[in-house]
DNA sequence: CTGAATCCTGAAAGATACTG
DNA sequence: CAGTATCTTTCAGGATTCAG
C-alpha cells in the first residue's frame, strides 16, 4: 500500500465510502422522504441486514451525510434524515440511478453477448 | 417515490459493477482522453495493480462501457476507449467526482468531529 | 424498537511469477 | 507491452446473540 498523494485521492476516498453495498441505497431512500425510522428504512431496503443498516448509517452519519435523531421514549425511536450535505449528494446519486435504470437493458444485452458470442464470425478479433 | 424495491434493483446491479474500487477511476481517466494504452492507464491510476487493471477493464468491456482494440504488432499494443455507452455514463461520474472534490474537506471535517467530539456539549443528544 | 458485540465465510484485491 | 496464472491476505457483509 503506497503512501499516495495524488489528486484523485478525494474521489477515491468518497467513492470508497459511497460505493459500498448499501450507502447509495440508504441515501436514495432517505432522499425520497423527510425522515425514516430504523425499521422503516430496513423494510424499504429489502435484503439489508440489521447489522449492515446500522453500520451503513453510522458511516454516513460520521461523514455528515445523515443526521440521526434519538427520542428519549420507550419504546425507543430513532429517526434518520439526510443532512444538507447528504442532499447535495442526492442529485448526483439520482442521476447515476437514472442512468442505471435507463441503460440496464443495454448492459444486460452486452453481458449476454459475452457469454454467447457469435459462433460463425471467422478470424475477426 | 421509490416504494417498490424492485425498481432499485438495476441500480444495485449497476452500482455493484461500477462501484468497485477502480471502475470509476478507469472511466474518469478514459473519459479525459480519446484513448489510452494499457500502461498509460496503469500509470495514470497510480496504485492500481496490473492484475486489477486487467480485471477492471475486462469487466467494463463486458458491460459494453469500454472498447478494447488490439493491434497485431510487435511489441503488442492495446488501446482502450469509452464506448458511447461509457460516455453516456461519464457525465454522472464526473458529477460525482466533482461532488467528491468539492465536499472532501467538509467530509474530512465531519470525520474529525467523530474522533474528537466536543466535550462540553450538554443536554441534547 | 434499536442497536452493539462476536463469529464466520466468500469474494475482492494485492503480490509475485510466468508468457506470447 | 500486455497480459495470464497462482497464491495469500484482507475484509465486507451475513447470522446470531445480547442489551438498554
Amino acid at each position: 500500500m503506497p503512501a499516495d498523494g495524488f489528486a484523485l485521492c478525494p474521489v477515491r476516498d468518497i467513492l470508497d465510502r459511497v460505493g459500498d453495498k448499501w450507502s447509495l441505497l440508504c441515501i436514495l431512500y432517505l432522499g425520497s422522504t423527510d425522515r425514516l425510522r430504523f425499521n422503516e428504512l430496513r423494510h424499504s431496503i429489502m435484503g439489508i441486514s440489521q447489522r449492515m443498516l446500522t453500520v451503513t448509517l453510522r458511516s454516513l452519519e460520521n461523514d455528515g451525510l445523515v443526521r440521526r435523531t434519538v427520542y428519549a421514549e420507550v419504546p425507543p425511536r430513532v429517526e434518520y434524515c439526510l443532512t444538507a450535505l447528504g442532499q447535495s449528494l442526492l442529485g448526483a446519486v439520482i442521476e447515476l440511478g437514472n442512468w442505471a435504470k435507463d441503460h440496464a437493458p443495454v448492459i444486460a444485452e452486452a453481458r449476454q453477448r459475452v457469454v454467447a458470442p457469435p459462433a460463425a464470425t471467422a478470424g475477426q478479433v
